[in-house]
DNA sequence: TCCATACTTATTTTT
DNA sequence: TAAGTATGGA
């Protein structure tokens, strides 16, 4: 038993180690976190404190609950499967295909993913009439989710104004929709869990008996609803709730876009009067400088708990930084620097190269292939999410549940059998009249229509006549030919990818069923339902991994966000430029910019050795070129704990006027967009991409200009705090910088 | 039904 | 720029 507690340090010890009391952990980056998570639920069964069953560990991402059951199982020997340990939407699925009937939901309920739920609305303001210009899909979209994850029904949302009022009937319209076709998305499997805890007394005393401790992770990710979840599910209110231990980190909360609340662990502090609140501060990934540069940016937020990472590792290098005149030269300086990492001895995948947002990848990528760099971005299209994949899924989906109208429509023609949008118009009123479910509408029509269609309902009926008994990947796999998906594809021109897709969808079928099947610990139960709902809510769930080949040592390309729960040996941050890093849309809102400093904070402390910080005077943005200012977090690091690789002339700008500006001394970009003159407008000797100097704002860049002459006015970047003025050259007493 | 062309719009994203 | 959607003609 000593063994498992060896090498932890005097708070992780105490987190590990806490009675049976509400506990909030303050995790900073790098800190340990999910050790002391996982050695807290070691220790705990290990001591008999609590049985298996008697644990309920919540993560936001599968990955962190497989890291989770992966390192428990190292950590003790017992059969963790059947295990409440999982993310919220996964437990909470489990929890409503066990008590389905209590939900009024079908057994073979399925999950719509956000693409799902969005055919699903874009379907119903069609078959509603409503004008989805002035109710566009997925505003309506995030307004349902949005209210949903707040805990709101339709009935209790509150309308003052005639668009909200018609948002929230599209709202108890959509859940009647979704409810007819027997199918939940997201927020709703969190919701629809919360309420059948809230409404059902005995179901709700069970778990609340049987849960004796309850284990959160990125408890700062959670939303209203979650929290609200974790409350009831702990029985926070009854005589002997759960001990709940949240572990967390206030400063490395980035979702808050999405619906995350860090406010929430101060209402867990308060509400469940947390005795003493844990801190993690010691940091076992970084170098000291690279601590220093992300306390120091951190400390500018206000509203935080508190913390401050150190080392016993020494201060390190300094942290590189790189002004480049263009992202084109900043693209070309990063990938000169990995190679040289590279020749030195680096190895590939220990780099990695982060951006804050998609868009900038494409430089980046575009100077490693032409160099012949190999690397990977992180990102895109899923498994599960790849268009063949989600048809075939659509068939499995009918064959379990005939009243998804989501899957219906998504592969009523599909492949063609000559389907068109009159007959299905036809189908869809029709459906409205008899309230019943597309597939169940059919042997009402009559006519031309109902024979196409009466002929797709027959194929879907054999096959689920054809699979019933069979095993789930030959299920698949007759799926595959009978639907015609098969020969579809082998028709298509660039097919081949996709049908090898879709024979690796068999392939996961069979490993889901050899997961599947293994045996469950004593006393635990496995999910309930047939194995083809179970794999289907497995797809919805887990979409996968996302492509490329991850054993390759190959240069990690990904946003901030993507890389939060890395790290790195070296990492290079891109684009750290005002406007995109703090990016524009968030600075006009102090919580927006905070948010953006925190993402600073978790760009920072991904790297472990050496940190390169990086920007360009003008980058291409969609299709235009822009002049910023650096970033203002520049300003919020000690400049002792900076090095400069470019010259200190050219901050400011003030390089532009030099002849060697270029990292490889090739200045034909600059000279194109320095020239004094843009479209023949007389600027009075001023240019677009000039730095300037006002007697009030201070310096900047002139990003645009309209008018000539007497009449022209210039747009100026005034970075930090002042931002983009325009500016009418007659009155505003510029000066050349 | 399919294909070409025009138009729009442009963080971050897991489940 | 460039991807995604919408529209209209064959």
């Amino acid at each position: 038993m000593a063994s498992l507690l060896d090498k932890l340090n005097p708070e992780q010890l105490a987190a590990v180690t806490l009675p049976a009391e509400p506990a909030l952990i303050l995790a900073g980056a790098g800190s340990g976190k999910t050790r002391v998570l996982t050695t807290r639920l070691a220790w705990l069964l290990q001591t008999g404190q609590v049985t298996q069953s008697g644990v309920l560990a919540v993560t936001f991402t599968n990955k962190a609950a497989k890291e989770m059951l992966t390192r428990l199982s190292a950590m003790l020997p017992i059969n963790t499967r059947g295990m409440w340990i999982g993310t919220f939407h996964g437990l909470c699925n489990r929890f409503l295909r066990a008590h389905h009937r209590e939900a009024a939901l079908p057994q073979t309920f399925q999950i719509l993913d956000t693409s799902d739920q969005l055919a699903a609305i874009k379907r119903l303001l069609k078959a509603l009439n409503v004008d989805d210009e002035k109710y566009p899909p997925r505003e309506l979209q995030h307004f349902i989710n949005g209210n949903k994850e707040a805990g709101y029904r339709a009935h209790a949302v509150e309308a003052w104004d005639d668009y909200t009022r018609k948002r929230v009937e599209l709202y108890a319209e959509y859940d009647a929709q979704c409810q007819r076709e027997g199918v939940v998305d997201f927020p709703e499997l969190l919701l629809r869990s919360y309420e059948l805890l809230e409404r059902n007394e005995p179901i709700r005393r069970h778990y609340q008996s049987r849960f004796r401790h309850v284990l959160v992770d990125e408890f700062q990710d959670t939303n209203r609803l979650q929290y609200l979840w974790l409350k009831l599910l702990a029985g926070h209110a009854t005589a002997s709730p759960a001990a709940v231990f949240a572990v967390g980190d206030d400063d490395q909360s980035i979702y808050g876009f999405r619906g995350a609340e860090v406010g929430n662990m101060r209402d867990f502090e308060r509400e469940f009067k947390v005795p003493r609140v844990i801190r993690l501060e010691q940091n076992y990934r970084s170098h000291g400088n690279i601590l220093d540069a992300a306390n120091a940016i951190i400390a500018n937020n206000s509203k935080r708990l508190g913390k401050n990472l150190w080392t016993d590792q020494g201060s390190g290098e300094p942290i590189r930084v790189y002004e480049a005149v263009a992202d084109l030269d900043e693209a070309r300086w990063i990938v000169e620097e990995i190679q040289q990492l590279v020749r030195d001895g680096a190895s590939r995948s220990d780099i990695a190269l982060l951006y804050r947002s998609n868009a900038q990848s494409r430089v980046l990528e575009h100077q490693l292939f032409s160099l012949g760099i190999s690397y990977r971005v992180y990102g895109g299209l899923r498994f599960f999410e790849r268009q063949e994949i989600k048809h075939a899924l659509a068939y499995l989906r009918l064959i379990a549940n005939p009243d998804d109208d989501t899957a219906f429509a998504r592969v009523v023609n599909f492949p063609t059998r000559g389907i068109g949008a009159r007959s299905l118009e036809q189908l869809q009123d029709a459906s409205r009249v008899y309230n019943t479910s597309l597939y169940a509408t059919v042997s009402h029509l009559s006519g031309k229509p109902a024979q196409a269609v009466g002929a797709f309902v027959r194929l879907i009926e054999e096959m689920r006549h054809a699979t019933t008994g069979l095993p789930l990947p030959e299920v698949v796999d007759h799926v595959l030919d009978v639907s015609g998906l098969r020969t579809h594809y082998k028709a298509e021109r660039e097919g081949e990818e996709r049908l090898a897709n879709l024979d690796e969808l068999i392939n996961a079928a069979a490993y889901f069923v050899h997961e599947d099947g293994a045996p469950p610990a004593e006393g635990e139960e496995v999910l309930a339902g047939d194995p083809l709902s179970r794999f289907l809510s497995h797809a919805s769930l887990e979409a996968g991994d996302h492509q490329a080949d991850a054993g390759q040592d190959a240069i990690q390309l990904m946003t901030v966000h993507a890389a939060k729960g890395l790290e790195f040996d070296m990492v290079f941050l891109s684009g750290l430029e005002d406007g995109l890093f703090p990016h524009e849309n968030s600075i006009t809102s102090l919580e927006g910019l905070e948010e953006e400093r925190r993402l600073m904070y978790v760009a920072v402390t991904r790297a472990r050795q050496r940190l390169y910080l990086s920007l360009a005077q003008s980058r291409m943005l969609h299709g235009q070129t822009r002049y910023a200012m650096k970033s203002r977090f520049f300003t919020e690091i000690p400049e002792e704990l900076l090095k400069w690789l470019t010259p200190r002339v050219q901050q400011g700008f003030g390089a532009v006027h030099t002849p060697t500006r270029n990292y490889d001394g090739d200045n034909h970009a600059t000279s194109r967009l320095n020239t004094p003159r843009q479209n023949g407008r007389d600027l009075g000797g001023f240019y677009v991409g000039q730095a300037v100097r006002h007697g009030r704002f201070g310096s900047g860049v002139i990003v645009s200009a309209e008018g000539s002459g007497a009449d022209a006015r210039v747009q100026v970047n005034f970075g930090s705090g002042v931002g983009i003025k325009l500016l009418a050259l007659s009155v505003a007493k510029l000066e050349a910088e």
